[in-house]
DNA sequence: TTGACTGAACTAACTAGTTCGTACATTGCT
DNA sequence: AGCAATGTACGAACTAGTTAGTTCAGTCAA
C-alpha cells in the first residue's frame, strides 16, 4: 500500500494515482525483459506480470510495442550521459585525466550490461529505432568534448603526440570496454577464460587503461 | 533449375535429388535470416520461401528452429577456422606477422558481416546454443596458437615486451575489430561519422593495426 | 518397386493489441 | 461547501493475426 499524501501533506500522488511511479516501474521492468531477450525475443505479457500494474497499462503509457522499446532505450542513454556529465576531468593532468576516463568506461559498462545489451540488440535491429529518437544527438557532444579537451591539452603539454582524432579515441575505449562485456558469453566459452571475477575484471581494466594511453602517448 | 549433371558430366546430384545442395541452400538462406533479424526475430516461413525448396525441408534437415540456427551457427565458425588457418605467419618477421595478422582479422570481419551478427545474436542469448554445440572448442587452439608462436619470437627478437597474455592480445585485436562492425549502426548514428566507406575502412584499420603494435611492442 | 524427397494445407499455441467496464481525482459550477 | 462533469488510472477477458511445427498424399530417380 502506497501512502495517500507525501512527506509534506501535500495532496501528491495517491496510491492508485501514481503515474510516474508507474511507468517508472514498467520501464525498469521492461529494460531488463529487452536487455535480456532483446527486442523479438521480449514479450509483452512476461514484462505485465512482473509489474505492479497490468498490461492495459503498458499500451496506455508507451503506445505499442515499439514505443516502449524506445523508451527504454531512450532512458539508457539518458542515464549514461546523465552520469558522464558529472565527471570532472579538467583538473587532472592529461595522463590522469585519460586514465580516469577509460577507468570509469570500463567501470560503468560492466555495472550496467543492461545498457551495453540494449545497445547490442539495437544494432541487430540496423540502429532503426534509433533513427527514429529525437532525443538522441544530444548524447554526442559530452564525451567527444571531454576528449577533446583533454587530448588538446595533453598535446599541448608535449605528453600526447599530434594528429589523432578524439572520435577514433572515443572508439577505441568504447570498442575495448564493449567487448568484455558484450562478447563475454562467447569468449569466455570458447577460450576457456574466467571474465566475471574482480580479479580477472581488474586484469583486463588495466590492460585497456594502458592499451588507450600507449596509443596517445607521443 | 538446376543442371542434371555437374561439370564433369558425372551423374552427380540430379534436380530433385540434391541432397547436400539442399541443405546448403538452406543454410545461405538462414544465415542471412538470423544474422539480419535474431534468433526470436528470424522466421521460418520467411526462410522457406526464399529457398529453392520448402519449408517442410527444413524440418527434414534440421529438425527444428533451434536446429537450424545451431548448424548456422557452427557452419560459420567452421568457416573462419578453416580461412584462418591457411593464413602462413611463421615466414614473416615478428612485427609483420601481427600486421599480417591484425590486418587480416579486420578484413575478414569486415566482409564477413554476417558472422559477426551471428556471434551477436549469440551473445544476446547468453551463448546458450553454442554451449550445446560440441564441435566449438576446436576453434580455440588455431588463433591464439598463432598469436602465441609469433608473441614469442617477438619477444626472443627483442622487439615485443614480456609479459603479456596471447590470449589478451587476442581479445583486444577481436575488440577493435568486432566493433567496428557490431556497432556501426548506433555509432555512426550517434557520432554522424561515416563507416562504410573504403577510406574510412582504410584509416580505421590502420588505427587497430597501430594500436596493438604499439601495445606490444618493447 | 522402393525409398529419398517434396509441397500444400492444416493445427495448436502464442502474442500484440483491444474492448469494455470501474474506481478515483480534479475542476468548475452553484 | 456540495455536486456534477470530465479526465486519469486501472484490470479482466477477448480478438485477430502470426508462427513453429505437422500431416499426408504424393513425385521422381534408381
Amino acid at each position: 500500500m502506497r501512502e495517500d499524501r507525501d512527506v509534506a501533506g501535500r495532496p501528491g500522488p495517491t496510491r492508485t494515482q501514481d503515474a510516474e511511479g508507474t511507468r517508472r516501474n514498467i520501464l525498469d521492468v521492461a529494460t531488463e525483459e529487452f536487455a535480456g531477450k532483446g527486442y523479438s525475443g521480449g514479450r509483452i505479457d512476461e514484462i505485465a506480470a512482473r509489474t505492479n500494474t497490468s498490461k492495459r497499462m503498458i499500451y496506455y503509457y508507451f503506445r505499442d510495442k515499439e514505443g516502449l522499446y524506445l523508451a527504454v532505450l531512450e532512458e539508457a542513454y539518458r542515464r549514461i550521459r546523465t552520469i558522464e556529465n558529472t565527471l570532472d576531468l579538467e583538473h587532472l593532468e592529461p595522463e590522469e585525466a585519460l586514465k580516469a576516463l577509460v577507468g570509469f568506461t570500463f567501470d560503468y559498462q560492466n555495472e550496467n550490461q543492461d545498457f551495453i545489451r540494449l545497445v547490442m540488440v539495437e544494432n541487430i535491429h540496423h540502429g532503426e529505432h534509433l533513427k527514429k529518437s529525437r532525443a538522441i544527438h544530444d548524447v554526442n557532444a559530452t564525451v567527444i568534448d571531454k576528449i577533446k579537451g583533454l587530448y588538446q591539452r595533453g598535446v599541448a603539454a608535449g605528453v600526447f603526440r599530434k594528429g589523432i582524432d578524439p572520435i577514433d579515441i572515443h572508439m577505441s575505449i568504447s570498442a575495448l570496454c564493449f567487448f568484455n562485456v558484450s562478447n563475454r558469453a562467447t569468449f569466455s566459452l570458447i577460450f576457456e577464460r574466467d571474465m566475471d571475477s574482480a580479479r580477472a575484471l581488474a586484469k583486463r581494466r588495466a590492460i585497456v587503461v594502458d592499451t588507450i594511453l600507449r596509443y596517445v602517448r607521443g
